[in-house]
DNA sequence: CTGAAAGCGCTTACAG
DNA sequence: CTGAAAGCGCTTACAG
């Protein structure tokens, strides 16, 4: 068994008050106390258990991430901004994994009720706002990214103001007959992009034509991958005749049209969304997330509310900027490799 | 404050060991009692406390994983392995992320000491055996993923191996003059990689020459980077003569080489490392990790070890597979565009 | 099937 | 600066 408070005090010849406060660097521990109690917690291989502490001082300093699907990019870049913040600060991070076939309200309550963090980050978790508000009553602090509830602190991103300016962008380079290349319509940040690539052809007065949207067949991850990216292009490259340009509703699935594109030999220029890593490599205009920063900021938005609970709650959205690179270039030329 | 198992009781009207097992479905409570309690909790939004539970049956029921970097493509998949194996068990995750500025043996020691998980996943985390050794006397579930020590349960592909292979497959499709686009030497799977290279020159009596190891300038992430490999990339253009052929550490490494072959209007065939889901739609060939198999049987290790901790110790080492796509295809001609 | 009671390993006023 | 003691919210033999 391993050693507890008490072998560590009974052989440093203290208390276990003494112990406990050698190790919380409360203070008030004379220097030969300190000494003598680090040296024999060194020598058995003590260190106060995680639990433990947690049950008795009410606190677990753990911070809580939950998101529906992890192996995305979009998760990843957010994740590391949460661990750029957490780097040099005291707090454990765990990981909830939305099960999909599951009721998420459900599992969204349950995570709460278990009380195992000190504040939780919701990313990318979408629910009606009266499930959200009957979430208050837990009374702990949350912050939501890439979502939107009046009572809780988000940040987010301008969807529908991305999505406006891709369309707007490859109008302005001659391009008329726009197309989008979409995912499941039920998910949240499609819907908004929808939205705003229905408002730009509005102010820009181009006749809407819903079978300029099309999207893959492969639905995991709610089509957001290089695949469903593929199946969609290749659509598209066979419609008669075929658009001048496509806004692609993330960068992931342009990364499959442009591989689309190369099979079929056939160039359009294209916009992403997202601004992953890879875009600047492969020339990809897009429209840029700033993800990485949209998880540091929330990370310290939640630690500020841990410490502070009755700070004003803050609504942060970033609007999203343009990057202009080589897939928007080759516009107005028919391109045969 | 919140309900407690004391108030639950209270107005149930049983006592809190009655509370306690409906919970923990120990059974031996009557179908009446047990719904008086569910009802009551769910009233009163009651859950036992994750950190009182853990302290109480000494079961923390979350695991580990510990890595160097959190946000690279080769953890991302192993955590999506991970995921899937958890995903219908009763385990938290928690994420430790190495610091890369402090001492690793002592952050691995530290996390080990805290007693916070029931086992541990060590992601990428390369220690001497006398270090891994000294980790024995915790006496915890513990399984290595790409790295090996006989007194844990490890999870690992045969990297020198996987080179041998990418050079020999080089070598077949006629080439001679075979670069390596190399990272980071000090790092492990970059020492092994390069082992095979050197080896499969030997077998396939090639002259060995210094000079084809180019690595790019920036080194973060140890140079894992599409810029890393872009610049090594470059280097290796400019050689003269330019090599035939190029073998590149690692598959993200590769989509920068790519990139600068383009840019440069250069193209000699390459093999990556790796096969990240992007490689099938760069139309990349590489050497092939199971990644997310890796992670799922890692984690499945680790829970049967909890299980049973005196089950014997096992060694798991995956062959690489070389995947053939286009990047090999272009062989023997001079492709300029 | 049920409850009283001890115990998990700490923290933290409180009194000195 | 130090220690005795209560308490954190549970689980789990034990006895019935």
């Amino acid at each position: 068994m391993a050693a507890t408070i008490y072998d560590i005090a009974k052989k440093a010849g203290v208390s276990i008050a003494t112990v406990s406060r050698v190790f919380n660097n409360s203070g008030n521990v004379s220097d030969k106390a300190c000494k003598k109690v680090l040296s024999v917690a060194d020598e058995m291989g003590y260190h106060p258990q995680a639990f433990a502490q947690g049950l008795a001082s009410r606190k677990s300093n753990t911070l809580m991430i939950v998101v529906p699907v992890i192996s995305n990019y979009f998760f990843m870049e957010i994740l590391g901004g949460v661990q750029d913040k957490l780097s040099d600060m005291n707090y454990e991070l765990s990981i909830f994994n939305i099960n999909p076939n599951k009721d998420l309200k459900k599992q969204v309550e349950h995570v709460l009720k278990r009380r195992w963090a000190e504040g939780y980050l919701f990313v990318s978790i979408h629910l009606e706002d009266k499930d959200w508000k009957s979430f208050q009553k837990y009374n702990v602090p949350i912050t939501l990214v890439d979502e939107y509830f009046e009572g809780f602190d988000s940040v987010s991103v301008d969807n529908s103001q991305g999505a406006y300016r891709a369309v707007k962008a490859l109008y302005e380079y001659g391009n008329r007959k726009i197309a989008m290349l979409s995912a499941l319509e039920s998910s949240k940040p499609i819907k908004d992009r929808l939205k705003g690539y229905k408002k730009a052809f509005e102010e820009l007065d181009l006749p809407f034509d819903g079978k300029l949207i099309v999207k893959g067949d492969t639905m995991n991850r709610d089509g957001f991958t290089e695949r469903a990216g593929y199946e969609a292009m290749m659509k598209i490259l066979k419609m008669d005749p075929v658009p001048d340009a496509c806004f692609c509703a993330s960068d992931i699935q342009a990364v499959g049209a442009l591989k689309a594109m190369q099979d079929a030999n056939k160039f359009i220029p294209i916009i992403g969304y997202d601004d992953i890593e890879l875009a600047e490599y492969m020339g990809l205009s897009t429209i840029r997330q700033p993800m990485k920063e949209m998880g540091f900021f929330a990370t310290q938005n939640l630690i500020d509310r841990i410490n502070n609970p009755d700070k004003t709650i803050s609504q942060t959205i970033y609007t999203p900027e343009l990057i202009t690179r080589s897939s928007t270039k080759l516009n107005g030329r028919a391109v045969d490799v």
